[in-house]
RNA sequence: GGGGCCGUAGCUCAAUUGGUUAGAGUACCGGACUGUCGAUCCGGUGGUUGGGGGUUCGAGUCCCCUCGGCCUCGCCA
């Protein structure tokens, strides 16, 4: 070992005794006759003094010290004189004063201080990510992921889970996400794809009988990036035989309720609330509710049908929806400059042709521009649907169903923030329950998995699997901290001819299924044992539990919105002969 | 693919309505200094204002194209 300690070490009690630290200068404060050094390692820093004492030689040497040099020196820890001592450094009642000093590498002027207050452009921190993840903030987050994938995986060890590795090459599937294809030099033509994620192998462990599996498993999906979504990203992905959801939930909650004991002094109170997806789009307008605060919606479509302004009139009668929110005490805080960027936002975001709003004044009447196109008893009831007092402010959205609840989410979720609905580091969990096991696609006629094909139906709902799909619902579950998807599982199909029937119904024919899904439906048919599971996004978790606002922040190389490695240039362009190898040739953009 | 924000010294930012030689802090270089802890003080180097084109007597500023970063809609079973 270069080193006796690391920078986190000393303290008082090592008084007098000699030691040898390593690390990065973090600042060298050179005051002639003497230089201070904070050394800087993921431990912590510790200051090293230079004195009259160190010598002419030694104290020149220090003086040439410049921010992150990597150094090693060795001295004797001493107390610091009175009243020199540093409140902000754990270390900070010692020093070291050095007797030798190696610099063992020295740095070239920095693209940036790790240092530094001021963060640098995004484009630069992943440039330079080495330099990125020397921040206290960077290491911290990174640290509190890997104690959260310990604690998951001491967990599942602790209830007899295996962990089994699956394959990265597989097979393309057209349903869901857009896969990341791998061509094969072997099979001139052919292409293997990366996991969207291990769906279908940890359910042929299933069937192989392992009974619980788990794993942490990277996955790959090629769709536009966002802040809380990376092109690949990690799921805590499990499965487990002779199971109903309930026994998932509970697993799923204890695990939880540990992570944010052990992780952040948190007590949850299991189980965690459950809701329906039909209550959660009712009452929130989306799938993932954050039910950090209230402001839910209410619905006023039979009193919009009374009112003689056109807009809401029309919706209601042609089978739409009015429905709005009350943002309490808000009616100062949106001018009517506020009021239009939110109507300018609905508009762009979520393609509502307006927003209707109220304000409730002083004495209680209900102000807007369009007040004059309900009769005061109508108004009178509008306010009393919501319950509102003087200062509120309501908004609505009047138009179909699908489009209110995307507005009305849309705003719920950017007044909660700007009304500071919630504290920064407030965390709540929830189960959203019981799916449609299929939706619509906006322009075809056929259905969609709403989960994924494997996704077995309620009981109760599976003879409707033949009369009416859309009444279907899953045995599915999904995961949600602070309004977003944290994880999702189901019950799978585990009988050959109900999975046959639903692959049917989202337009699979036997033939298709056969030559895709063939493994799947032989093994099934083999004994395949009751079984469900669940995966859960451990970046998600990880970013809500440092309290972060991008994934990026917990992901050691993360890619940009465009998918881009900004440190390695990935992806980048390969030799011709690689490409003549794998029988690849390139289009180019505008030859397509 | 659509909407929005941003790009000025290595870094973080400023620059009046379009108007003289584009400034500051920090980093870097040189000097001074024994108790600092964002050390301080003095001096200095450092700019194709992301790139290209246009409007104008004159463009960091206005317009078009383009590159890059971020947010977002679509998309993400």
């Amino acid at each position: 070992m270069l080193r006796t300690h690391t920078c986190g070490d000393l303290r008082l009690s090592d008084k007098d005794t000699e030691a040898t630290l390593c690390g990065w200068v973090d600042v060298n404060r050179d005051h002639g006759g003497g230089v201070f050094v904070d050394l800087r390692d993921r431990y912590g820093k510790t200051q090293v003094v230079f004195g009259p004492e160190s010598g002419a030689e030694l104290l020149e040497a220090a003086g040439r010290l410049r921010s992150e040099y990597v150094i090693r020196v060795t001295g004797v820890v001493s107390q610091r004189p009175q009243g020199q001592a540093n409140p902000k450094l754990a270390s900070g009642e010692i020093e070291l004063r050095c007797r030798s000093l190696e610099v063992l590498n020295k740095s070239a002027p920095l693209p940036f201080n790790p240092g530094q207050e001021e963060l640098p452009g995004e484009d630069l921190r992943l440039k330079h990510r080495y330099l990125d993840l020397r921040r206290e903030q960077m290491q911290k987050n990174l640290f509190l992921r890997s104690r959260m994938i310990k604690i998951m995986r001491d967990y599942f060890e602790e209830q007899q889970f295996i962990d089994v590795e699956t394959p990265m090459l597989g097979r393309s599937t057209p349903e869901g996400a857009r896969d990341y294809l791998v061509p094969s030099r072997v099979h001139n033509g052919q292409f293997y794809a990366l996991p969207q994620s291990p769906q279908l192998y940890k359910q042929i462990l299933m069937m192989a009988g392992f009974d619980r599996y788990v794993q942490v498993a990277r996955c790959f999906r090629d769709e536009d990036l966002r802040a809380d979504r990376q092109p690949e990203f990690t799921q805590l992905d499990l499965e487990m035989s002779f199971v109903d959801a309930d026994d998932i939930m509970h697993l799923i909650d204890r695990l939880m309720q540990r992570l944010a004991k052990d992780v952040l002094g948190l007590e949850l109170k299991l189980p965690l609330p459950r809701m329906t997806y039909d209550e959660a789009m009712e009452r929130f307008g989306h799938d993932a509710p954050d039910l950090r605060f209230g402001m839910e919606i209410v619905d006023c479509t039979d009193l919009a049908a009374k009112a003689e302004f056109r807009v809401f009139r029309s919706v209601a009668e042609s089978g739409g929806r009015v429905r709005g929110i009350k943002a309490e005490g808000a009616a100062t805080k949106y001018s009517r400059r506020l009021l239009d960027d939110l109507t300018e936002y609905v508009k762009n975001d979520f393609g509502a042709k307006g927003m209707a709003w109220f304000r409730v004044e002083k004495d209680g009447t209900l102000f807007s521009p369009i007040a004059k196109n309900f009769a005061p008893e109508l108004l009178a009831e509008f306010k009393q649907r919501f319950d509102a007092q003087p200062g509120d402010l309501l908004l609505f959205s009047a138009d179909t169903w699908e489009v209110t609840c995307k507005t009305l989410n849309g705003l719920r979720r950017r007044l909660g923030e700007e009304l500071e609905l919630y504290e920064p580091g407030q965390m709540h969990f929830s189960w959203v329950v019981e799916f449609p096991m299929f939706e619509k696609l906006p322009n075809e006629e056929r259905w969609t998995a709403m989960h994924h094909p494997f996704t077995a139906p309620r009981p109760q709902d599976a003879a409707q699997l033949a009369t009416d799909p859309s009444a279907c619902r899953a045995v599915a579950y999904d995961l949600i901290v602070n309004g977003a998807e944290a994880g999702g599982g189901t019950i799978r199909i585990h009988d050959p001819d109900a999975q046959r029937q639903v692959f049917e119904l989202l337009g699979i024919d036997a033939e298709t299924a056969e030559e895709r899904f063939g493994f799947l439906l032989d093994a099934l048919k083999f004994g395949a044992p009751p079984h469900g599971g669940i995966a859960l996004g451990i970046d998600r978790l990880v970013m809500v539990f440092a309290n972060l606002d991008s994934l990026r922040d917990c992901i050691a190389f993360p890619k940009t919105q465009r998918a881009a490695d900004l440190m390695t240039g990935a992806p980048g362009d390969v030799d011709h002969d690689q490409l003549r190898e794998l029988g690849v040739r390139v289009v180019r953009e505008d030859e397509k």
